[in-house]
RNA sequence: GCCGCGGUGGCGGAAUGGUAUACGCGACGGACUCAAAAUCCGUUUCUCGUAAGGGAUUGAGGGUUCGAGUCCCUCCCGCGGUACCA
């Protein structure tokens, strides 16, 4: 090729096709948003408030991965469609910072948590910085600043002071490998979710949360989340597990068959079930092993050494082998110990069994074998006997559990099911045996951890006044430093250690103290992390009540749905306890909520360092930038689904940037951004590509600004690529169209969309332009391809009008040679008109 | 077991009861290139057929309807939550 040949292709290059370098654009434009404020949220505004917000991170030593970003992505492209559109957005990112693996590294390393934390927020902070997003950094929050948790301790307080923290000495699910006790909710399968070992069960004291006192508003409430998803409802829902039952008194009975020295005939055995209706079946009573009674009736029962080995072996299973592994139920026989049935009387044997739970109802059951599954298998093993009282199953064989009519049942003969549990429960009310009880499966909130690196809980224990709150002028409490952060596995944290720092004076009577050691569990500092955004540096209050007022509740809340029953159900109990004690005027946190789905390896696995699978989204930007690791992310799959990494997808994205990039090679360079009209559709001929380009154009705005509000971006995507598609179709493509295109891709691919706003001769950011409006006139097609059914079969399409008239579709299709074969001559029955759609013959 | 969600091309997926398979990926063919990459154009659910065209198809089977991926019933499979909760 000539010398004079390449170089006028090279000048044509650099004329008209000044390349997409995303590393180049992407740098320039976050400092651009830095410098211009466009990130930072005002407090004092006219507009309508958006608080849109991110579960905040645990700033991990891993660094981020790519699945990391997902969310934030989408709160992010929301945030940017919402600003456009004339909101004051809040969108604010903080740490999630205490926690055990910062300690443990510590521990390894003889690091302080402190250290390791500050450096892995700043890997954090750098990561998410390239993503382009519009986080008011200002702020942010770091759960373990002392200044952030003054007010975790503040609220503790509050707590302690209403009766709703309290010390508990009842046996609590402790983890042998991470030496702490655990609460319920940190618990899979019977096994520690941290590390995965089987938990024991020990009686030590702890500071527990009253949860339970908010059970039932918790559950009510939940009617109140329309926007909530119903599965994460549902979750909460099991989680609180209200079930409406009724108590029983069976009092031990002083019969001959258990005789023994009196003082029997004032105690009851008190039973919890949800059908009442089978008293007359109770074959037997069951207590559990933990149940006090036992060691009460010890003298009584006649073969204690049996029962005493029951006890030891039930005490040294974990509960993982009282479920899981012992499948088979197991249980004793307290030999004399017997009560009587509280209508007829009737003596009826007790046992002990671990498949009665002690933490839940009254720790002891009424046994009705024919219609329970459980007592049936209990039954069956021991030779117990098996009393039919509801008709309808084979009792002989299996427990039956459905509804029926009461059998040998005394006054209960012959009524439904429901019937009987009424009447039943009203004769237990009247002979004071018995009354309605509601259980919850919630247990209250283990609220101490024997562990460093957590909030100090604000209490001095003195020995005149017992547990004393510290006074509030005294907060926080700061977590002091140690040498040492090994967990001391004796039930108390690494702190007892430090002399100085236990060793203190009683707040009240001023004698010597010493101040409680435990520390709050992780879950503490992120129960209320959503309100310190609003008011980050108030040192007066946990949050100033008139800005909570504007900026509360959250709008719009995204997360993963791990969530569900751990931060989510502390977080809505954390929130109404505050309102109650009005320091926060609503009483839910978070009006919508949406879960991200996970993002899995491409190999279909969990992205996991062991797999050494894990994408490092830095990586991604450096090779594809980050508004093509935003697109694809946001393209990939539906957004709460989980779905499986794909490389060749992101290039996928790229692509799309790409060729929307070369779209400016098309752009009619005539006129001025000014001076030139919007054109409408009478400009144009109709049977022009152009009226096509228009009507697809303001189809893409709106499906566009309808499926970010909805949390479907993919779709949104799809529709901008098949715009995309349309305009390379064109010789020429107006400025103003290709604006209108770049301002709706600009949520997704900010750096992107600010480079060609800036090429389109635009000064000011595109984020401060208005969100464009859609046209539903220029969105209506011209004519539409109308499908004929001949018998529910699609036979011929035909374009036509789009207003043309039922009378003349019928006509029209009549003509058609495709109609006439498949009519065969026979007259149509009926023809159905869908508008704009299908025709429907039917022969 | 119970509760919730889902099952659509080779793959990720799209579809207010109205032309199933949009969009993307991959694959195949072509253009450009000495060549490759990139890019651009075309084809791509399966099946019969040279073609025109026909038939089948949204986990399985029934039902409602002019018309069902979508609604109803029965069942199978997968995922998530929960689990001796009386």
């Amino acid at each position: 090729m000539p010398f004079c040949l390449i170089l006028a292709k090279l000048i044509l290059l650099f004329a008209f096709m000044k390349k997409y370098n995303p590393k180049e654009i992407e740098k320039r434009w976050q400092s651009f948003w830095l410098k211009k404020g466009i990130n930072k949220t005002d407090n004092k505004s006219d507009k309508p408030k958006y608080y849109i917000l991110d579960m905040f991170p645990y700033p991990s030593g891993a660094g981020l991965h790519v699945g990391h970003p997902k969310g934030y992505i989408a709160t992010d492209v929301v945030a940017r469609m919402k600003m456009m559109q004339g909101s004051n957005v809040l969108h604010p990112m903080g740490w999630d910072a205490f926690g055990l693996p910062a300690e443990n590294y510590a521990i390894a390393n003889k690091v302080h948590p402190k250290v390791a934390t500050d450096k892995n927020i700043a890997t954090f902070k750098k990561q998410l910085g390239k993503i382009g997003f519009t986080h008011d950094w200002s702020r942010e929050i770091n759960t373990t600043d002392p200044k952030y948790y003054k007010w975790t301790q503040w609220t503790f307080l509050q707590m302690f002071k209403r009766g709703l923290a309290y010390e508990s000495n009842e046996p609590v699910n402790w983890c042998p490998v991470d030496k702490t006790v655990l609460a319920n909710e940190d618990l899979e399968n019977g096994c520690c979710e941290r590390c995965g070992s089987p938990v024991e069960r020990r009686p030590m004291r702890q500071w527990v949360l009253r949860i339970t006192k908010y059970a039932d508003r918790m559950l009510n409430d939940l009617d109140k989340l329309p926007k909530w998803p119903t599965a994460i409802k549902e979750m909460q829902r099991n989680w609180i597990g209200k079930s409406e039952g009724t108590s029983i008194k069976f009092p031990l009975s002083d019969s001959p068959l258990g005789r023994g020295r009196g003082g029997l005939a004032n105690q009851v055995i008190e039973v919890f079930t949800t059908r009442p209706d089978t008293l007359f079946g109770v074959t037997y009573v069951v207590i559990s092993p933990e149940n006090k009674l036992v060691g009460e009736l010890k003298i009584k029962i006649k073969n204690w050494s049996e029962v005493e080995q029951y006890l030891e072996q039930a005490k040294t299973k974990s509960d993982l082998e009282r479920t899981e592994l012992q499948k088979e139920k197991t249980g004793v026989k307290l030999e004399g110990i017997f009560v009587k049935h509280p209508v007829t009387g009737e003596e009826i044997q007790v046992w002990i069994a671990d498949y009665v739970l002690a933490n839940y109802g009254t720790g002891a059951v009424m046994a009705v074998p024919a219609h329970d599954e459980r007592d049936f298998e209990f039954a069956k093993k021991y030779n117990l006997p098996v009393k039919e009282v509801v008709a309808g199953g084979d009792v002989n064989s299996a427990a039956y559990t459905e509804i029926g009519k009461n059998i040998n049942s005394d006054f209960l003969n012959g009524l439904s099911t429901s019937d009987a549990k009424e009447k039943m429960i009203t004769w237990l009310e009247e002979h004071n045996s018995g009354k309605k009880q509601i259980n919850y499966k919630l247990r209250d909130w283990v609220f101490s951890r024997q562990r460093y690196w957590g909030e100090p809980i604000p209490i001095v224990h003195c020995e005149k006044c017992g547990a004393v709150p510290v006074p509030e002028k005294d907060l926080p409490v700061e977590l002091p430093k140690v040498k040492n952060y090994e967990p001391t596995g004796t039930g108390e944290s690494p702190l007892a250690n430090i002399e100085k720092w236990v060793n203190t004076k009683c707040p009240k009577c001023d004698g010597p103290a010493k101040r409680e050691t435990n520390t709050m569990p992780q879950w503490a500092g992120s129960s209320w992390y959503y309100l310190r955004y609003i008011d980050p540096s108030n040192d007066k209050a946990l949050v100033d009540k008139k800005l909570e007022k504007y900026w509360s509740p959250v709008d719009f809340y995204v997360g993963g749905a791990e969530h569900a029953t751990r931060h989510l159900i502390y977080a809505r109990f954390w929130h109404k306890f505050l309102f109650d004690i009005g320091a926060v005027n609503y009483e839910e946190p978070f009006t919508r909520l949406q879960n991200v789905g996970l993002i899995m390896a491409e190999d279909g696995r969990k992205m996991s360092k062991r797999w050494g699978n894990v994408i490092n989204p830095d990586d991604v930007i450096d090779q594809y930038g980050a508004d093509s690791l935003r697109i694809y992310e946001m393209f990939m799959g539906p957004f709460a689904q989980a779905v499986a990494w794909s490389t060749q997808g992101l290039i996928g994205a790229r692509r799309f940037l790409d060729r929307v990039w070369h779209l400016q090679d098309k752009l009619d360079m005539g006129m001025s951004p000014k001076s030139q009209s919007p054109i409408s559709k009478s400009q144009t001929n109709p049977k022009d590509q152009n009226s096509k380009l228009i009507t697809v154009l303001h189809q893409t705005i709106k499906k566009v600004s309808d499926d970010i509000e909805e949390m479907r971006f993919n779709t949104a995507i799809a529709k901008m690529m098949e715009l995309a598609n349309e305009m390379s179709k064109q010789e020429k493509i107006s400025k103003e169209n290709f604006a209108l295109f770049v301002q709706i891709l600009a949520p997704f691919a900010p750096h992107f969309a600010e480079e060609l706003w800036l090429a389109l001769g635009h000064k000011k950011s595109i984020f401060t332009e208005v969100w464009p409006k859609y046209d539903s006139e220029l969105a209506k097609s011209e004519t539409f391809t109308l499908a004929v059914q001949i018998n529910g079969k699609v036979r011929d399409t035909i374009e036509v009008e789009s207003e043309i008239s039922e009378a003349a579709v019928k006509e029209l299709i009549m003509k058609s040679e495709k109609v006439q074969k498949w009519l065969e001559g026979k007259e149509p029955k009926k023809i159905i008109y869908i508008k704009g759609k299908l025709v429907s013959v039917v022969v």
